[in-house]
This record gives structure tokens, C-alpha cells and sequence, in this order.
RNA sequence: GAGGUUGUAGCUCAGCCGGUUAGAGCACCUGAUUGUGGUUCAGGGGGUCGCGGGUUCGAACCCCGUCUCCCUCCCCA
């Protein structure tokens, strides 16, 4: 007999039901409203061709791509064994791609399985394409709070139109979406990838923002000096530095920040094509009337994939250490790689993981009893259990949710089942009901019982 | 990838300076109650002390290695 125990792989999880129904809630509101602002489902394989997966998250995600090895190497052919024992050799010194080990991964995100969904279907898909993906992603990182090596994204976008007002709704939906989750202290992060160059042109170092960005977002943290330092350090001339000087001394509203950037960006068209856009979702975003927006202009919001390419969004939640809730953004090529260019896209996912690590530590699940059974028959023997039978199918047939102890047991084991599951009313039935044909009903609650007709058992029981 | 931390029963954790048979609470099972749960009482089952090695007459405890948990940096959802 083995004695191994049983484990999970690092970073992964169990959700046992009382974990799914809390789950299910955050699933569940999320649905609704992708498909209340016109999004469509759609679901795709675990696994991609690595063809399809490296090369678009960018050096640091391609490293926490897994890889899945080939199915059966120790069948292949000597010649490709041979292969296999030099690209393995190889990879154990660098960080490279051998198609005779591996050639699928499993998906890193939902975005570029779903660009290359997009591509292979461009001919029955009708554009604007709005589609919502709901399922778990891998990715190679190592675990913490927060992170986790496999966790959900909830995907929405809008492929095939530029229009910004993708950009408002996705606002609108991050909205809805936390406020029916009882989240009410966040911030939606909003920048635009073209300040950014914007701002890295302006300053005479075009093409690293990437740099600047991961400097400057440590201004609150480390001070202003350290962040000169740091940026020294990643190759900005001095020159360049002092020319963030108007940057660092961003604040107030979004009117006045852009008058600040408008100057910088005499000489960076992108520049200003950036604030533009950004000033018309902002303006969108207000024509919807929705009051609070939660919007905040960040120019130090960068995000680390590399594929997008206008407006980026991040959510954070208050008052709670963990990392961002929501995040997305527009990537105008990111069918490009895949032979389809031109067509542009929006979008942003949900991280369930992390809403609902948010919504424990805040207290913010609803109080309900959870449970799903209404009520439960405990029987004595054998014949009382087939009595059972065609009663709980006609509850059953109601629409109340009801099972029945499939064991003939001690009464005691089958109410204490009953309690532990938080079953509401229990149903007994024994040689005195099969004989008056009226029922012994229970109620969990206060203890009390009745006698009750099947018609009246439904009716004390509903809901 | 760098750093810190943790690992003892299903769960939460005690276990002194190395000493004889490794403990508690909760949970579980049985009975008091052969047709009544959530209260009470009595009893019971459960452990390769993360794994491997070393020191020692003797290791849960000390040393080395390794894995794991959690956390920080980096990055992200």
C-alpha cells in the first residue's frame, strides 16, 4: 500500500463548494454584464502552438510560458533522439525553443488565442467582433499573495473598430462590474502607450519608455532623487532627466496635466495624438452620466505587455495589499503577427483570483445561505426509502431543490447531514407516515415538527 | 532570478537546555438516546515530526542538503 500524500502543484488551487458559490457570484456578475453590453462567449483550447504564444508578451512573459513536452519522445525516431539530446543540452544553458521537445504551452492570457481566433475566422466573423472569455490561465511566476500559477481571466474586446468609445464602455463595465460586487473603493488607472513615447521622444530618448516608466512609478516610493539616480543608471542622459522635470510635478486634474504635457509635446506628434485620445474617452466616459467614474489619469501607468499600443487601463482596489484587480488596453496590431494587419482592438479582463481575495479580506461577500438543498427525506428502511421516491420528484418537479439520504442510516447520522449542510427541512419518513400517508416535517431552524399532506409540505416549503 | 520565513494528527498549533511511550483544541467515529441534529457527558481512531543525509549512547529539537508554504523585490491578474 502507498503511503504517498497528496499534493497540489505550486501555485495552484482547490475550491471546495463553499469557495465555488462565492466564486460563481463573481463569475456570475461578471457574465451578466459583458453580455449586457453586447459581448458575445467564446472559449478556446488550454493549450497553443508556442508559434502562437512567444514573441507577444514581451522577454519577461516568454520566460514564464509553460511549455508542454511532446507526447511520447521516447518513441521518436534515433535520429530525432539525437536532436532532442543536443536541444535539451542546449536549453539548459539558454532559453530557446526546440520544436522536437516542445511545440505547445499552455495559454498565457486570453488575448492572443483569441487574436488568433479572430485571424483563423476573420471570414465568417462580422466586425465590430465583441467576444467575453471566461477561463484559467497558466503562467510560470513564482506564487505570493495575489499571484498564483493558475488563475481565471475574464477577457471582454471589441476587434475591427478604433472607435474610443470601446475605451468608455470598458470603463463602464469595470464600474458596474465592482459596484454590483459590493468593491466600492477603487481607482481605474488610465494612460495612453502614445504619452508615453510622447514623453519619452520629447525628452530625447525615444523608444525607452519601458525604462522610464518602471523609474518613474517609483516617485512615491523612493523619492525623487533616487528615481534621477535610477534613471541615470538605466542610460538617460542628464540632459533627458532634466527634461522630465515638468513630469515629476505632474498633478491636479486631467485639464491641467494636459496643459502641462501639450507643452512638452511641442515636438512629439504621438505625443499629442495620445492626449487627444485620452481626452476623448475621458469625455465619453462623462457623456454616459454615470457619476462617479473612478477614472484617474496616471502617466506613470505602464503595463509590461507589449502589444499595446493606445489607451491602457489598470484597477486597483483600496484599503487591500494586493496588486491590480482589472487591466487592459488597446493594441492596435495585434493580428499583425498573425498576417492580418490593420485591425485594431480593445480590451480588459477580470482577475477572479484577486476580486475575490479583495471581497474575503474586505468582508465583502453577501451573508446568504449558500446552501442549494431546500430539503432532505430521511427514512427508516428500505420501503420507506422507495415511499420517498415519487414524493421528492414531485418537490423536485416544483422546483425545490430536495435529495434524500440514499443509505438507510440512523436517524441521528441523516439530521446530522442535514445540519452540516445547512439543509433547511428534513422530511421523515417511517412505518407511521407510510401508514397515515402524512408526512413528519421538520424544520431545521427552530426544531419544531408537523404533520403535513405532500400538497402542504410544497407549500411551507417553497420559496 | 535575488532575499526573508515556514513545515509536528484532517485543521490551528504546543513541544524548555537533545533524554525514555510526541501533546492540546477543533474536526471525525462510537455510546448515553434500537424514530430526532445543532447542547452536554463518557469513550475511541488517527503521526515515516516535509524529504534525504550527518553528529550523538540517544534527534521533532543540533549541522548540511533538498523540497514546500507564506512574504518582499522584479513583473503581473
Amino acid at each position: 500500500m502507498s503511503n504517498q500524500k497528496p499534493s497540489l502543484p505550486r501555485g495552484t488551487r482547490d475550491f471546495g463548494p463553499d469557495k465555488m458559490v462565492k466564486r460563481n457570484f463573481i463569475f456570475d456578475t461578471i457574465k451578466a454584464t459583458f453580455q449586457k453590453f453586447g459581448f458575445m462567449p467564446l472559449e478556446t483550447p488550454a493549450m497553443e502552438n508556442l508559434s502562437v504564444l512567444t514573441g507577444k508578451y514581451g522577454e519577461e512573459g516568454d520566460q514564464l510560458l509553460y511549455k508542454i513536452l511532446n507526447s511520447r519522445p521516447h518513441e521518436a525516431r534515433d535520429s530525432e533522439k539525437e536532436k532532442m539530446r543536443q536541444d535539451f543540452n542546449r536549453l539548459l544553458t539558454q532559453n530557446t525553443n526546440s520544436p522536437v521537445l516542445t511545440e505547445k504551452g499552455l495559454r498565457y492570457d486570453l488575448t492572443v488565442p483569441f487574436a488568433r481566433y479572430v485571424v483563423m475566422n476573420r471570414n465568417e466573423i462580422k466586425f465590430p467582433f465583441k467576444r467575453y472569455q471566461i477561463q484559467p490561465v497558466w503562467r510560470g511566476d513564482s506564487p505570493q499573495k495575489g499571484r498564483y500559477r493558475e488563475f481565471y481571466q475574464c477577457d471582454a474586446d471589441v476587434v475591427g473598430t478604433d472607435s474610443l468609445l470601446c475605451e468608455a464602455e470598458i470603463v463602464l463595465m469595470m464600474n458596474e462590474v465592482l459596484s454590483k460586487l459590493g468593491i466600492k473603493d477603487f481607482t481605474i488607472k488610465i494612460n495612453n502607450r502614445k504619452i508615453l513615447t510622447g514623453i519619452a521622444e520629447a525628452v530625447g530618448s525615444p523608444g525607452k519608455e519601458g525604462d522610464l516608466c518602471v523609474a518613474i512609478d517609483k516617485l512615491d516610493k523612493i523619492g525623487r532623487e533616487k528615481v534621477e539616480k535610477e534613471l541615470e543608471e538605466r542610460g538617460f542622459s542628464r540632459e533627458s532627466v532634466e527634461k522630465l522635470n515638468p513630469v515629476f510635478s505632474l498633478k491636479g486634474s486631467f485639464a491641467e496635466q494636459k496643459k502641462v504635457l501639450s507643452e512638452l509635446f511641442a515636438s512629439s506628434e504621438t505625443g499629442r495624438k495620445g492626449l487627444e485620445e485620452l481626452g476623448q474617452v475621458m469625455q465619453l466616459v462623462e457623456a454616459f452620466e454615470i457619476g462617479n467614474t473612478h477614472l484617474e489619469f496616471d502617466t506613470t501607468l505602464a503595463r509590461g505587455l507589449s502589444y499595446y499600443t493606445g489607451a491602457i487601463f489598470e484597477v486597483k482596489a483600496h484599503h487591500v495589499q494586493i496588486g491590480s484587480i482589472s487591466g487592459g488596453g488597446r493594441y492596435d496590431n495585434l493580428t499583425g503577427s498573425f498576417g492580418m494587419p490593420g485591425i485594431s482592438g480593445v480590451g480588459f479582463s477580470f482577475g477572479v483570483d484577486r476580486i475575490y481575495d479583495v471581497m474575503e479580506e474586505l468582508n465583502l461577500f453577501p451573508q446568504n445561505n449558500f446552501t442549494t438543498t431546500r430539503v432532505l427525506f430521511s427514512h427508516f428502511d428500505e420501503a420507506a426509502l422507495l415511499y420517498t421516491l415519487p414524493l421528492l420528484k414531485q418537490l423536485r418537479e416544483n422546483g425545490i431543490n430536495s435529495e434524500v439520504y440514499p443509505e438507510a442510516g440512523k436517524l441521528k447520522k441523516q439530521l446530522d447531514y442535514a445540519n452540516s449542510k445547512q439543509i433547511p427541512f428534513v422530511v421523515l419518513v417511517g412505518s407511521d407516515e407510510m401508514a397515515s400517508g402524512k408526512l413528519t416535517l421538520k424544520n431545521m431552524q427552530i426544531g419544531s415538527q408537523q404533520q403535513v399532506t405532500l400538497e402542504e409540505l410544497i407549500k411551507a416549503v417553497i420559496l
